[in-house]
DNA sequence: TAAAATATAGACAGGTCTGTTCATTTTTAG
DNA sequence: CTAAAAATGAACAGACCTGTCTATATTTTA
C-alpha cells in the first residue's frame, strides 16, 4: 500500500518540525504512524533517505504552490516580484508554517560531507537561482544580486517569524524586499 | 582550576559548531578536553546549562567586540548604522565564523518550552532591540521597523554566508542593509 | 480458492546518550 | 609537611539510537 509510505512521511514531517530531526527517532516515527519498522525501512532504506525525501517533498510543495499562484502575465515586468513578496508573506504567516526545512537540515547536519547538509545547501542555492531568474525575466539589471538579497530577506524573515511570531517580522521583511526591488530598477 | 571550566567550554563550543549540539555527546566533550566526567558536571550541572553558557558566552563576545569597535562620536547620526554594516560584514566573513549560535539553539530545540529554545529566542530579540536602539539614537523615525529589518538581513545573511561562502552573500547583505538605512531617513 | 506479495510484532545487535557514584590520586594552601 | 580540596578513571543505571532479521498474519492478485 502506497498509503503507508505517505503516512510515514506525514508523521516524520510533523515530528521533524516540532521536535527536530535528531530528536525524532525511528521508533517514535513508526509508533506514531502505526506502521511496522520493516515497512518503514522498505520504503525508506535509511533515516537519511527519509530526511532527504522530507526536504524534497516540502520544497516541491512550495514551488508548486508558488508557480500556481504567480500570475503569468505579470512575468516580464517588475510586478511579478511585488506579487512574489505578497505570496512570501502569505507563506510564512500561515499558522502551520514551521520554518524552512533546509534550515533544519543544514543546522542539524553541519558536516559539509553529510548528504543531508549537501542537499540542504542545494535547496538554498535553488531558491537563490529561482529568485534571480524571476528578477532577470522581470528585467532587473543586476538580477543575481537582487535574487540573493531577496533570498537573504526571505530566509531571515522566515527565521524570525518562526522565532517570534506576532512581532511583525513577515510584514517588515516584505516591506524591506519591496524597497530593495524598487531600488534595483 | 578555573582553566578546566574554560577548556570544557572551548571544546564544547567547537564541537557544537562543527557537529551540532545533539551530535556532540558529553563523552565526546570530556574526551576531547581531557577532563573527567565528574569535573564537567561540577562546573556545568547539566548539558542544557552547558549549552546556555555557550550561547551566552558567544553573545557576550559579539557585543563586546561590537561596542569596542563602534566609534562613539558617530552615535547619534546615521553614520553609526553604516559603520555597523561594515562591522557586520567583517564579523560574518571571518574564516572561523560558523553561524549564529542562537540559530543552532532554536532549531535544534524547537520546543518552545525548552530552556535552550527560550534563551535562543531571547538572544534574537536582544539583537533586534540592540539594532532598534542604535537606529533610534541615530534619529531614525521608525527605528523599530528598521531595527527588525536589519536583524532579518543580518540573520539571513549570516545563514547564507555560512551555507555558501564565496557566494558574495555577506557583501550583498551589507549593501541591502545600507539601502534600507538610506531609505529610512 | 490458492499462491504471492505485503505487513505485522518483536527480538536482537552494537552503539550512544545523560547523569550518578565512588575509591583513588593529584593538587593546593596553611 | 599535612590537611583539605579538587580532579581522576571507571563502573553503573536506564534509556534511546539505527538497522536487521525472523516467524506469523494479512492482503492482494490470478
Amino acid at each position: 500500500m502506497k498509503d503507508l509510505r505517505e503516512k510515514i512521511l506525514i508523521v516524520a514531517t510533523m515530528l521533524f518540525e516540532t521536535r527536530g530531526i535528531h530528536a525524532s527517532g525511528i521508533d517514535t516515527i513508526i509508533l506514531e504512524s502505526g506502521v511496522a519498522k520493516a515497512t518503514l525501512y522498505k520504503y525508506f532504506p535509511s533515516k537519511n533517505e527519509l530526511i532527504i525525501v522530507y526536504l524534497k517533498e516540502k520544497s516541491n510543495k512550495f514551488y508548486g504552490w508558488l508557480e500556481e499562484k504567480l500570475i503569468n502575465k505579470k512575468r516580464g515586468s517588475v510586478e511579478i516580484l511585488l506579487q512574489l513578496c505578497d505570496l512570501y508573506e502569505q507563506w510564512i504567516t500561515t499558522p502551520k508554517f514551521s520554518g524552512l526545512p533546509f534550515h533544519i537540515g543544514s543546522i542539524e547536519f553541519p558536516d559539509p560531507k553529510h548528504p543531508v547538509n549537501n542537499y540542504s545547501v542545494e535547496l538554498s542555492n535553488e531558491l537563490q537561482k529561482y529568485l534571480s531568474d524571476l528578477a532577470y525575466i522581470a528585467g532587473v539589471k543586476d538580477s543575481k544580486t537582487l535574487g540573493q538579497q531577496l533570498t537573504i530577506i526571505f530566509e531571515g524573515g522566515a527565521l524570525i517569524e518562526r522565532l517570534s511570531p506576532d512581532s511583525g517580522a513577515a510584514k517588515r521583511a516584505k516591506k524591506a524586499a519591496i524597497t530593495l526591488i524598487k531600488a534595483s530598477i
